[in-house]
DNA sequence: GTTCTCACG
DNA sequence: ACGTACGTGAGAACG
């Protein structure tokens, strides 16, 4: 062993100026300040800021040492001997100084020393380090974004200072510093001698800059030198200066050179790097919402400690298994997510004393098992219930999951959606699983693991199911959302998972007939368009048509987008009359989209069955509705020549029709009962046209035939722009009118309907008190941005405190109607089978003569699914495809 | 992987 | 002074 201060080999050691650091950290990120903060409204810029610079260094090369030297205050031997010594400086803000105390617990975690000295600054305490360092035959990085500390470079001491951001270094080096300013970096304490220092406050020589200087001490070597010869330098201003000002030169040397003999209550000793602290490094990025640091960690220092023992699950112990108490764990392991088509490679079923996994599916064909794990009356805990559902009824399972731990997350807080189960786990504060990438792979490094390794992680996640069921149920309770877990969302997903393995029928002969149609038109358009230009050119690129438009063309810019020109609809719309390519492009565009989105897309996602299974989203927006993807069965086109489409969605049986069921106005609807209006109320009571009803109020009109049809179009759009969480500019842009006629309406509107003015600002202030605003079934959505110092951030959080309890109310409203609907449908006897949801709209497929029987089912279901202060109002319609059922 | 455009409620 | 309507997904281009 070897002996304390006695060393072998030369160490590498980092010295960082914490406070230059944090900074330079704080002011590169500045104008977004508040796009970086935590849940509790502490900034974290400065810090991610920091943290990203340190994962570089620490990436770039190992150390041995590490210290990260803060000034202890703003009075050092510096100000005692020069009063104005940085004085006049701008009071550093509260939003960085609340970040101080949490870099250094950041550094902590990393097991990085930090070191303070009264009187002294951190450019002293690095000086110091640094020399003793460069004695003993270290080599030393010095971190900074401050230039000043060049002057310590050496053969052994390179100060490398930020660039842009911080990030970015620029390494000075003895030989970098003669190359840049002709000087040894020694020298440089003589330069600011005779320059002073704006910033430091102090003055230097009159008249004499970085240009003067360097010739100066280029000539005599160093301010004591030049002192010594002054008489060589011949009579001038300059001279006159130099002797004028030479206490202050002097001085000014003095507060420029960096103690190397501070006395410092550490040493190289104290300094060594000791890598990590995983578990506290991630409770506290947890703590600071720091994602992305949190991502990039992964899975690291999560023990392995925390081996799960499991035993593999064969056909000799089936019945041990089935001896599991409650609650049970369960899932079906897929490694790609479309779980439609996915193979499932194994599954784990555990309770809290015993782990079974396999990696054989035929396990779950038999009938005593499936029974088993099938039992409505088990508690079932699974990670994300529809994928396991699905999954499980291609294998023959029929289970009946009563805890989905990927639901109850979402509804906690709809951020927290991760589809990582082990990600997910550890934003509750479980560490122990990793996440599914680090095990498996991504991309084309996407691989089953060896078997022992699939199994254990495995095991791993039936492990981390049972610890998070109780956590997050008790959070459901504290949130007062059991009901809306239990009664809504997982039934919902059992719903949506049995409309997802039906999936929709595609008439594809119908499809590539309007391909072939669409395609002749297309490379007409083409040619003529290649015609006007003068050139051939990708006309699917934004970037080449912006050239041909805006450069060949001649056109006028409209609009421009952060990379180039804007080509959108609304731009070249209004360039219609400036030139007759435009009309033809609009044209192009339009059949395009339908072609390469809707006839070839929807071609591509039919299954060996001929029918489309779309896959629900039902824990990814933040408002409470449904997404759908693979394909994207909520934009099929419902107007103009992109609605011919619909024609290709027919029945699976022969003597079936297509039903469909919408809601009328309930986002309106929804609005007049949650903000209590008597006005919009009564309008909805009396059944009226709700457009043609704001616009006799806006417009002052006694009755409704003096309403035209655009008084109309304009009422309904400020509507529409109630629902939003209205703002003059955005309706102003969206119906072409001033601002200030925009401005008017809204006053006009909010004037007739007053209570509706009272619930927007109700929104908000609840919004800004509580941090989150809920719809009428008690769904949650955060707000973080709500008390913004940006005026971006903070409208956009309080029209959305506006919005979302109108949108989520509505989507409630719908997914009660759905899970009620099975055993409505069932109750009449219907062979009736729902399909799909479009936000407000139900579409069925059943035999053509049960539809007026289905009307009134559907209609009955989704009127009384939530009871409002105005009645719902549904319409329907059906017919032999979805085209004709609208 | 990001950007632009456009389809839906 | 700031500069946007709310919520989504997919295809194509491009770096």
């Amino acid at each position: 062993m070897i002996g304390k201060g006695v060393r072998t080999v030369a160490d590498n050691i980092l010295l960082i100026d914490g406070n230059s650091i944090t900074f330079r950290a704080f002011y590169a990120t500045y104008t977004s300040l508040d796009r970086f903060t935590n849940s509790d409204g502490v900034h974290t810029n400065a810090i991610m800021g920091v943290n990203n610079m340190l994962d570089n260094l620490l990436a770039s090369q190992n150390f041995d040492k590490i210290l990260v030297a803060f000034d202890a205050g703003s009075k050092t031997f510096r100000t005692a001997k020069y009063g104005d010594y940085k004085a006049g400086r701008q009071k550093t803000p509260d939003e960085l100084l609340e970040q101080l105390p949490l870099v250094k617990e950041m550094l902590e975690g990393h097991g990085i020393v930090h070191y303070e000295l009264a009187n002294y600054e951190a450019d002293d305490i690095i000086g110091t380090l640094a020399k003793q360092a460069d004695a003993a035959g270290d080599h030393v990085l010095v971190v900074t974004g401050d230039r000043d500390l060049t002057q310590l470079a050496t053969d052994r001491v390179t100060v490398a200072v930020t660039k842009k951001g911080v990030t970015e270094l620029e390494e000075y080096t003895p030989a970098y510093v003669q190359a840049k300013l002709g000087v040894t970096p020694r020298q440089i304490i003589d330069l600011k001698g005779l320059m002073g220092d704006t910033s430091d406050n102090y003055p230097g020589v009159t008249k004499v800059g970085e240009k003067t200087a360097i010739k100066l001490i280029k000539q005599f070597g160093s301010v004591e030198d030049l002192y010594a010869h002054l008489d060589d330098l011949k009579a001038s201003k300059m001279k006159e200066h130099l002797v004028a000002d030479h206490d202050q030169a002097v001085m000014s040397k003095d507060l420029a050179t960096i103690r190397q003999d501070a006395p410092l209550t550490i040493g190289l000793d104290d300094i060594d790097f000791k890598g990590p602290d995983y578990e506290q490094l991630r409770a506290f990025y947890q703590r600071m919402d720091m994602r992305q640091a949190l991502k990039r960690m992964g899975g690291q220092g999560t023990a392995p400690a925390a081996q799960v023992e499991y035993t593999e699950l064969t056909a000799d112990n089936l019945a041990a298994a089935m001896q599991l108490h409650a609650p049970v764990a369960f899932e079906l392991e897929m490694l790609t997510e479309n779980y439609h088509t996915a193979k499932v490679e194994g599954f784990v079923v555990a309770d809290a004393e015993h782990t079974f996994v396999s990696t054989d599916t035929s396990l779950l064909q038999d009938m005593e098992f499936a029974l088993w794990l099938g039992d409505p009356a088990r508690q079932l805990t699974v990670f994300d219930a529809k994928r396991n559902l699905v999954a499980g009824r291609h294998l023959g399972l029929d289970l009946h999951p009563d805890f989905d731990a990927l639901l109850a997350s979402y509804l906690l807080n709809p951020d927290e959606n991760s589809n990582d189960l082990g990600q997910l786990a550890r934003e509750h504060n479980y560490d122990a699983l990793p996440a599914d990438e680090d095990v498996y792979g991504k991309g084309a490094k996407l691989h089953l693991p060896d078997r022992d390794v699939f199994c254990n992680h495995l095991a791993q996640k039936g492990a981390a199911l049972l610890a998070l069921r109780p956590r997050l149920t008790t959070e459901l309770a504290n949130q007062d959302e059991t009901k809306l877990f239990t009664d809504l969302e997982l039934p919902l997903a059992r719903v949506l998972g049995d409309m997802e393995y039906n999936g929709i029928s595609l008439d594809t002969a119908i499809l590539a007939e309007m391909g072939k149609q669409l395609s002749g038109s297309l490379a007409v358009l083409e040619q003529q368009i290649y015609a006007d230009a003068g050139h051939e050119f990708n006309l699917n690129s934004p970037k080449q048509l912006g050239v041909v438009l805006f450069e060949d063309l001649g056109l006028p810019v409209v609009k421009k987008t952060k990379t180039g020109y804007s080509t959108s609809v609304a731009v070249l719309e209004q360039l219609q009359t400036a030139h007759p390519i435009i009309q033809k492009i609009l044209t192009y565009r339009k059949i395009s989209k339908i072609q390469s989105t809707y006839v070839v897309g929807l071609q591509d996602a039919v299954q060996p069955d001929g029918k489309i299974h779309t896959r629900y989203l039902q824990t990814l927006t933040q408002t409470g509705r449904l997404s759908s993807v693979d394909p994207n069965m909520q934009n099929i086109p419902a107007r103009g020549d992109g609605k011919q489409v619909r024609h290709a969605f027919v029945p699976s049986e022969p003597g079936w029709e297509l039903f469909s069921a919408d809601y009328s106005q309930i986002e309106l609807r929804v609005l007049a009962h949650i903000s209590g209006d008597a006005h919009m109320q009564e309008a909805f009571k009396e059944d009226r046209d709700i457009h043609a009803n704001t616009a006799m109020k806006i417009f002052g009109l006694k009755s409704a035939d003096e309403v035209t049809p655009d008084m109309r179009r304009q009422a309904k759009a400020v509507n529409f722009g109630i629902v939003y969480g209205i703002s003059d500019f955005g309706l102003a842009r969206n119906i072409g009118i001033t601002r200030a006629q925009a401005k008017a309406f809204i006053a006009g509107y909010f004037e007739q309907y007053p209570q509706v003015r009272e619930y927007m600002d109700q929104m908000v202030a609840t919004a800004r008190e509580q941090g989150y605003v809920e719809t009428l079934l008690h769904r949650r959505r955060y707000l973080h941005d709500i008390h913004s110092r940006n005026f971006n951030l903070r409208s956009f959080a309080e029209r959305t405190a506006m919005n979302t309890p109108i949108q989520g109310s509505a989507a409630d409203i719908i997914k009660v109607a759905m899970v009620r609907m099975p055993a409505a449908v069932a109750a009449a006897h219907l062979q009736a089978r729902m399909l799909l949801q479009v936000h407000d709209e139900l579409i069925f497929e059943a035999p053509a003569t049960e539809m007026d029987q289905l009307r009134d089912v559907v209609a009955g279901v989704m009127d009384a699914a939530i009871k409002l202060d105005v009645p719902l109002k549904v319409e329907t319609n059906h017919g032999r495809t979805w085209f004709d059922a609208k």
